[in-house]
DNA sequence: AGACGTTGCGCC
DNA sequence: AAAGGGCGCAACGTCT
């Protein structure tokens, strides 16, 4: 182990104890709370920072950064300021070093473009694209050495009442439930300045995240410029702190989840997998049961041909199309609910085909192989990877695991899984977004359906006319059905939230989420098309748009979520371990003993994220969380 | 042969 | 009964 200082005349590293343990100076034991890593050559050089980015310490080099991150872990739980969570924590976790905190600037950064006007970047598309084309042009420039005053990013400075909730996010166990930095917002007040935006731009070029800054000094300088500009975001969006922390949090979080992994039994998936498929093919190709139902289709379908084989491709569209053609029955598509369409008996088995097909080529052996190591289903999840700021998945599609495959997921011998999701969260979060009382009353209903369709309909039992009616409005269908109109009519200022977001959209302007996540301003020359295809593009944005103040606030919604309940996890036992995360539900894995702890740690981070996230608005966002041997056995 | 776009369906 | 938001993935089909 070597280590030598990074700077110029400075000492204070010591590390001839052989455990690599660095002390990085009297000044900075026991006051680093922010501490800046840097790769440097063959290792890493570590900074202590204040809240606004100055430098409290001195430089170290460490040639082995979990050594060096573990001896400060310890000592003082930093948060960690680093470029990307993806690239550095892995290695972390790998040397059985967690940290409690970080900061990831190329989130932050994301988040700060994304609100400034600038394009989505997903966050992965540096490692996937950096080497190939370059179209993206550099715009890593001066960020603005003037202060705003106040921290903004990190710091519980930031106001005598705010004590920072990115903190509380991070690592306290309070929940205020007041908006940050500002009073809450008048109930009755409207909402459009929180959710439909105009562009402030900054007065000098943002930063790119494309390719990472080089050496600590630019990562320094894109800090203090990350905690200025975040500083005066909060003056109209006094939630983008909340927003930055929860994001940085939300990537430990991925890192560690993709490690832990989901329970998957590979015994119950092969014996689900024989059941519907019959015995696994020797070979690639179809496994017997769908290949008796393609050969079935073909005969039903191409008559007149026989001999081996299918004469028809079930899985080519286009057979499919011309198959159906010549048996007198004309198709667009071959969609399923197209299909179901059509009294044929070739139908009913190619449905089948399909639906077992998708699931061979989706979720069988070849992907047991692939994804499936020691009996954990190993993801790779990205947050923020969707514009709205939902998680995204890289490898193994943990998002779309199909629910006949949920019996797969088990819990290991003395442990049970807790599972946990938010019902109705969306109509929920609409509630909240607008202030409409009656909606908001609503969410104190376990089934907030029901009280809708009572409330608007004068009929608990036209539920699902409800249901429809709700989510094709934030869905941004455009068909007035009388239940639209109802809930119209009982919850305007619900309806009419959702209605501005499409205008706003329509228009070609921009919409945040509750706590400032911005969708990115159309391409510029969006409307130069034909007549026609300007108004459908223009519609197809206010449907983006309308949908987006919903999805992206239940997001940020989430993302506090799983920041409390990864700190409430680490705090209960090593062994309780956040192994799911989909949107508006989680997975936890414990020794049954800690059952009641792990209900107990869900339930309460959801309703820290509820405070934190929505206020004291009188919305509820219950979180039903039981232990399970069997994610089949969830609701 | 490989890149790319389309189709269709899994999840929320 | 059949229209609306966000994704990832694999196979097909076409283009290069």
């Amino acid at each position: 182990m070597r280590v030598v200082a990074g700077g110029a005349g400075n000492g204070g590293v010591t590390s001839g104890d052989g455990t690599g343990v660095v002390d990085a100076g009297a000044g900075a034991r026991g006051l680093a709370r922010w501490v800046l890593v840097a790769p440097a050559g063959a290792g890493f050089e570590l900074l202590p920072i204040d809240a606004v980015g100055q430098a409290a310490g001195e430089v170290t080099w460490v040639d082995d950064l979990a050594l060096g991150v573990s001896a400060l872990e310890r000592e003082a739980a930093p948060r960690w300021v680093w470029w990307r969570t993806a690239e550095v924590y892995p290695a972390l976790l790998e040397a059985g070093v967690r940290v409690q905190r970080c900061h990831d600037l190329a989130a932050a950064q994301n988040l700060l473009n994304t609100y400034e006007g600038a394009a989505f970047v997903p966050p992965q598309s540096v490692v996937r694209e950096s080497a190939g084309r370059s179209e993206q042009i550099s715009l890593f420039g001066d960020e603005p050495g003037s202060s705003a005053g106040g921290a903004g990013v990190v710091g519980t400075t930031g106001g005598p009442d705010t004590a920072g909730h990115e903190e509380e996010v991070g690592r306290t166990e309070s929940s205020g439930g007041r908006w940050v930095g500002t009073d809450g917002p008048d109930l009755d007040a409207p909402q459009d300045d929180l959710v439909l935006g105009s562009l402030v731009t900054e007065q000098t070029p943002l930063p790119s995240t494309r390719e990472a800054p080089q050496g600590l000094a630019e990562l320094q300088r894109l800090y203090a410029g990350q905690v200025a500009h975040v500083a005066r975001v909060r003056r109209t969006h006094p939630g983008f702190a909340l927003l930055v922390a929860a994001e940085s949090a939300a990537g430990l979080a991925a890192v560690e989840m993709g490690r832990a992994g989901l329970p998957w039994s590979v015994r119950i998936h092969d014996e689900v997998l024989t059941d519907l498929l019959g015995p696994r093919p020797q070979h690639h190709g179809r496994p017997p049961k769908l290949q008796a139902l393609a050969e079935e289709v073909s005969r039903l379908l191409v008559p007149g041909v026989t001999g081996p084989g299918p004469a028809m491709n079930p899985d080519s569209p286009g057979d499919v199309l011309k198959a159906f053609k010549r048996q007198g029955v004309l198709l667009t598509s071959t969609r399923a609910w197209e299909l179901k369409e059509v009294e044929h008996p070739a139908v009913a088995p190619l449905l089948r085909y399909k639906e077992l097909a998708r699931l061979h080529v989706a979720h069988g052996w070849s992907w047991q192989g692939q994804w499936v190591r020691n009996g954990r289903f190993h993801p790779e999840y990205v947050p923020g990877g969707v514009v709205t700021g939902r998680w995204a998945t890289s490898g193994g599609g943990a998002l779309q695991i199909p629910k006949v495959m949920r019996a797969c997921v088990v819990a290991e011998p003395g442990c049970v899984l807790v599972a946990a999701d938010a019902g109705q969260l969306e109509p929920r979060i609409l509630a909240a977004l607008s202030g409409d009382r009656g909606m908001l009353a609503a969410t104190a209903d376990a089934d907030m359906y029901t009280a809708l369709a009572r409330q608007a309909l004068g009929r608990p039992e036209a539920r699902n006319e409800a249901k429809i009616g709700l989510l094709a409005a934030m869905y941004g269908a455009r068909a007035n059905t009388p239940a639209m109109v109802a809930l119209r009519r009982r919850f305007p200022k619900a309806l009419e939230l959702l209605e501005r977001a499409a205008r706003t959209g329509e228009d070609g302007g921009i919409v945040r989420s509750v706590l400032g996540r911005t969708c990115p301003p159309p391409d510029p020359t969006w409307q130069d098309v034909p007549l026609e295809q300007a108004l459908a593009r223009s519609r197809a944005r206010g449907r983006f748009t309308r949908n987006f103040v919903i999805q992206a606030s239940a997001a940020d919604w989430a993302n506090a979520l799983v920041a409390g309940l990864r700190r409430r996890l680490s705090a209960l036992s090593p062994a309780a371990e956040l192994v799911f995360f989909q949107h508006d539900e989680v997975i936890v894995h414990v020794p049954a003993a800690l059952a009641e702890a792990a209900v107990q740690a869900v339930v309460d981070s959801g309703a820290e994220a509820t405070a934190l996230v929505l206020g004291d608005r009188g919305v509820r966002i219950p979180l039903a969380a039981a232990p399970i041997a069997s994610y089949a056995d969830k609701n």
